[in-house]
RNA sequence: GCGGGUGUAGCUCAAUGGUAGAGCAUCGGCUUCCCAAGCCGAGUACGAGGGUUCGAUUCCCUUCACCCGCUCCA
């Protein structure tokens, strides 16, 4: 399948469209349209009643170390800046970056380092990215180059100072960039937040200055010590949010893939150190279930644990599960799915201050003063176990998913072309969505098989009971092939018509989406039968 | 952010420095007892802004969006 067509078929039946079409749209923003929103609805709703409603604290679910408790929770988008300090996004997403005209590359402004150095009359800035002996060697070799001297010569070249931050120099018009042979081709270092950045009050200054979250987890974090105050919740327990994120991608693309506005659905589980291996191991394979379970069946999606130095800073391990979008060249895979083991990092954060890894302690980022370079709350968010009066720091596990990706993969999964004889019997191309029924938008859709004889106003009855359950839709325009056909692009599992037998005897016929497959149900039966349907799911798994 | 490509109807694609066309889809009507059939009718487009020109969808510039590659990706 290629990814155009999916996007054409997104926009023609109503799932996607480009946000603020009519003006040109937006990079990196997506609406999801009259279909796409209930398919999107359906995926959250699935999440929130697997991960939280639908879960039976009384019980071990199979794998897991233990019962545990699950709650909700649904914070702001704008949060306290200090929030952001302390979660480490605000030096990571804010950077300076320095841009080079000549070699067309982008440096952080802080990562970027050199020498001044004189020959002449002539001083100039050698920069590189290289840090301590290498940038020493390498700044030597470049000037030599730059002045067009011999490697004997290196002694006419004299050096000031040591290795310095392209951040103490303000005029760069005699600095070599790293990847050049000319002077000042790098731009004047500029802002580039990765965070989305507004004004609190009506007076835009900097000290009201607020960041639009780039991610759901944090709400969680700041909220532990309410929740555990108000809800009776005792370690193991995990606290889930859906909610909107923000980030300003340098380059979104690849559809809703990469979007600036995107929802989360994320999950911090709250658990004791010594058991926090057994339930990541847990939640790692419990996640990659719910992809399966919900149809996503292929070989297109699997789990990768990253090695080890590819862990966060703060992470004892992570998994993230993936799925080969059809836009990836073959053999890669995009991010459905982290799933996390932080440790104490964050709820430590929000106490202390900003840490930072030293060696393998995680201690407070010290300012040049010695004090915390951003201060923590301050409140005391350790967990009192009362049975076995311990007092701890609860480690986390995190499954955070994307709404958006996973819609996205659902959809990427879903799209089947197969040969359908019609009426004539000729084999006919049919190009339909393979949804699992839980996700599709409607369950149902309620047809007369003409509009005579009555069977219109049968079938508006049949829906109209149906209509007060369950999501289903009527149609009694056109010949039946082409409705099918619409139902079909819609990815809605069953169409339900009424025909001339059911004036006889009060049944009517189901159709199943997959494999055209019909058979009688009584009228009074439907409710029952569409709710077994439902329940379940796909029947085979997909083929190609 | 850089380089290359592409923007014409809901979709897929034509043509043209001088009134923009098709197929499919959509809507209305007729017909129709099971998979986009048939007949009649209808609506809808040159991404945006500027320039050259008597006249620009067409040529030029700018911009926006999408695709590919680089860069980036908690």
């Amino acid at each position: 399948m290629e990814m155009e067509q999916l996007v054409a078929l997104c926009k023609r039946r109503g799932f996607l469209f480009q946000s603020s079409e009519i003006y040109g749209g937006i990079n990196g923003f997506w609406d999801y349209g009259p279909l796409g929103v209930e398919l999107k609805r359906n995926v959250r709703e699935a999440w929130w009643h697997e991960m939280v409603t639908g879960h039976n604290e009384l019980v071990a679910p199979p794998g897991a170390p233990s019962a545990y408790q699950m709650t909700g929770l649904e914070c702001t988008i704008i949060m306290h800046p200090q929030v952001w300090k302390c979660s480490g996004h605000y030096d990571l997403f804010h950077d300076y970056m320095v841009d080079c005209r000549a070699s067309k590359r982008r440096y952080r402004h802080d990562q970027v380092q050199g020498r001044w150095v004189k020959y002449g009359d002539q001083q100039v800035f050698v920069a590189t990215e290289l840090l301590g002996d290498e940038a020493v060697a390498e700044t030597e070799a470049r000037a030599l180059k730059f002045f067009k001297l011999r490697n004997k010569d290196a002694g006419k070249l004299s050096w000031e100072g040591d290795v310095v931050s392209l951040t103490t120099i303000d005029d760069f018009s005699q600095v070599l960039g790293p990847d050049v042979k000319d002077l000042g081709t790098l731009t004047a270092p500029r802002e580039f937040n990765l965070m989305f950045k507004t004004y609190i009050g009506a007076l835009a200054g900097e000290e009201g200055a607020a960041f639009l979250r780039p991610e759901t987890a944090q709400g969680m974090f700041v909220n532990f010590k309410n929740v555990c105050d108000s809800s009776r919740v005792k370690i193991p327990f995990g606290i889930a949010q859906i909610g909107k994120s923000f980030r300003n991608e340098i380059t979104p693309r690849n559809f809703t893939f990469r979007s600036r506005e995107f929802e989360q659905m994320e999950m911090e589980f709250f658990c004791h150190p010594d058991q926090s291996r057994a339930w990541y191991q847990y939640w790692r394979d419990r996640r990659y279930q719910w992809y399966l379970d919900l149809g996503l069946t292929s070989e297109r999606l699997q789990m990768r644990d990253h090695d080890a130095n590819e862990l966060s800073h703060y992470s004892c391990g992570t998994a993230d599960i993936e799925y080969g979008f059809p836009f990836l060249p073959p053999g890669e895979f995009g991010e459905l799915e982290g799933v996390a083991h932080r440790g104490d990092f964050d709820l430590r954060s929000h106490m202390e201050g900003k840490l930072v890894r030293q060696g393998d302690e995680l201690v407070v980022q010290k300012d040049e003063h010695d004090k915390p370079k951003y201060r923590g709350s301050g409140k005391d968010l350790t967990f009192f176990d009362d049975q076995t009066r311990e007092r701890y720091v609860p480690h986390v596990i995190e499954p955070a998913a994307g709404a958006d990706r996973a819609t996205l993969a659902f959809l990427c999964e879903a799209y089947q072309v197969d040969q359908v004889p019609d009426a004539k019997g000729v084999p006919r191309e049919r190009l339909y969505l393979r949804l699992h029924p839980r996700l599709a938008p409607m369950k149902a859709a309620v047809l007369p098989l003409v509009s005579k004889e009555g069977m219109p106003e049968v079938a508006q009855r049949v829906y109209s009971d149906l209509k007060r359950e369950f999501n289903i839709f009527y149609d009694e325009k056109g010949a039946i092939g082409r409705r099918y056909a619409r139902q079909d692009e819609a990815g809605t599992p069953l169409c339900i018509t009424v025909d001339g037998q059911t004036l006889a005897d009060d049944t009517v016929t189901f159709r199943d989406r997959d494999t055209l497959r019909q058979w009688r149900v009584k009228i009074d039966d439907c409710a029952v039968e569409l709710s077994a349907r439902i329940r379940a799911g796909l029947e085979q798994p997909a083929e190609s």
